[in-house]
DNA sequence: ACGAAAAAAGTGAACGTTCATTCTTTTTTT
DNA sequence: AAAAAAAGAATGAACGTTCACTTTTTTCGT
C-alpha cells in the first residue's frame, strides 16, 4: 500500500502523536487536526500515510502489539524448559508493561474499548502464539494444571494491568520485589502442585 | 440538583441506553441524539436530568459501580473469618462480572480509558473499602502474605477481566468449574503458604 | 554534470456533516 | 390557568476528509 519514498520520520511522529493523544484523551476525543499539529504536519499529510483515521489507529495498534510481543519473546527459545520459558516471558511482559507505559496504556485502551476493528484485534492476538505453545507443552509435560487455555492470559498477564494503570496515574511506585512477588504468585497458581488435591 | 418530579422511568431508560451504546460504540462515538432515540426521549430532555454529556457518563459510572459493590458485599459481614469473607466476596465479584456483562463491560471501559473525570473515579474506588479492610485484617492475623495493598486488586479482581471480555465477545463459555479454579488460584496466591520460603 | 520537466510529497483552506447544547413551542400535570 | 416537563427545530462549533495548489525530489536527455 505505502510506496514509501515518504519520510519514515514523519510516519513515526504521527504514530507517536497518536499514542500520546489517545492515551490522554481517548481515540474519539483526539481529532486528526491535533495529531497533525503534534506531529508538525498538515492534516492532509496524514492521508498520504494512512487511508483514514480508523486505518491509522488500526495500524498503530497492530504495530505497538508487535513491539510488545517482540519484546516479550526476545530472549525466549522453545528449547527452554517450561518453567524457564514461563518465568522469562512473564517477567519481560511485566517489564514492558511497567516501563513502556506509553505503549501499554495504549494497548489497554484498545483492548477494552471498541476502538479498533476485529481484524486488527485478531492480528494482535495471533502474535501471542509462542506463549500459547509453551502453555500447551507445559500441560503435556504435566508441569501446568489442566485448565482452560483462556486462563493463561488471565493468570499470567492480567494481574499486572491494574498495577500498570495505577503506576501510570502516579498512585504507586512499583519496586523490583513487587514484580518478583507477582511472578511467584502467578506461577504458583499455574503450576501443578503435588500437595494440592 | 434534580428536583425530581420527573419520571424515574425516563431516567432509567437514559442510563440503560447510555450503557448499551457506550458498550457497543465507545463513549465519544455515542452521540446524545442516539441515547435520546434509544431511550424514546428528546435530546433536550436529557438536559432536564443531567447537566451535560460528561455529567451523564460520570453519574452512570458511579451508579453502576455502586450496584457492583452492593452486589459484591451483599452477603458479607465483617464478623466472618478472613477466608470466608475473601471467598464470598471474590465469588460474588466473579458472578457479577460474568453474569452482569452489560454493567461490567461498561465499568471496564471507564476504568481503562479517560472517559470519566477524576472525582468520579475516586468515588468509585471508595466503594471498595470493605474489601481493603478485610485485606488489612488478613495481614494482621497473618493469614495473608505481607504484600502491597495494591496487589489486592491485581490478584483478586483482575484475573477475571480477560475472561469476561472474551465471554462477552462470544469467544468462550465460562463454566462453574472455571470460576472455582480461578478462585482457588487467586486464594493460593494470596494466602500465607507455610511450605513456601 | 546540468537543468528542465515530471512525479511525488506536502500544504492550508474549504466542504459537508455531525455533534452538544439551547431556544421556542407544545403537552402534561397540578 | 399556571407551572413543570417534554419535544423538535435551530445553532454554532468541531470534526474527518477532500481539493487545488506549492514545494521538494527524482528522472533523464544533453
Amino acid at each position: 500500500m505505502a510506496k514509501l519514498q515518504k519520510s519514515i520520520d514523519k510516519r513515526d511522529a504521527l504514530v507517536r502523536a497518536t499514542i500520546d493523544l489517545v492515551n490522554n484523551n481517548g481515540f474519539h476525543a483526539t481529532p486528526i487536526s491535533k495529531i497533525a499539529k503534534l506531529a508538525n504536519v498538515s492534516p492532509a499529510t496524514i492521508y498520504l500515510y494512512f487511508d483514514n483515521k480508523q486505518d491509522l489507529v488500526n495500524k498503530v495498534y497492530v504495530e505497538v502489539k508487535a513491539v510488545f510481543t517482540d519484546y516479550a519473546f526476545k530472549t525466549y527459545s522453545p528449547t527452554m524448559t517450561v518453567e524457564e520459558g514461563f518465568e522469562l516471558i512473564w517477567k519481560r511482559i511485566a517489564d514492558f508493561k511497567l516501563n513502556q507505559t506509553r505503549e501499554s496504556l495504549f494497548l489497554a485502551q484498545c483492548d477494552n474499548a471498541p476502538i479498533i476493528d476485529e481484524a486488527s484485534r485478531q492480528a494482535g492476538i495471533s502474535h501471542l502464539k509462542p506463549l500459547l505453545d509453551l502453555w500447551h507443552r507445559g500441560k503435556e509435560e504435566g508441569v501446568i494444571n489442566e485448565i482452560s487455555d483462556y486462563l493463561l492470559y488471565a493468570y499470567s498477564i492480567n494481574p499486572l494491568s491494574f498495577l500498570m494503570v495505577m503506576q501510570q496515574r502516579g498512585v504507586l511506585k512499583i519496586e523490583a520485589s513487587d514484580i518478583e512477588q507477582a511472578y511467584q504468585a502467578a506461577w504458583n497458581s499455574i503450576k501443578k502442585c503435588t500437595n494440592n488435591g
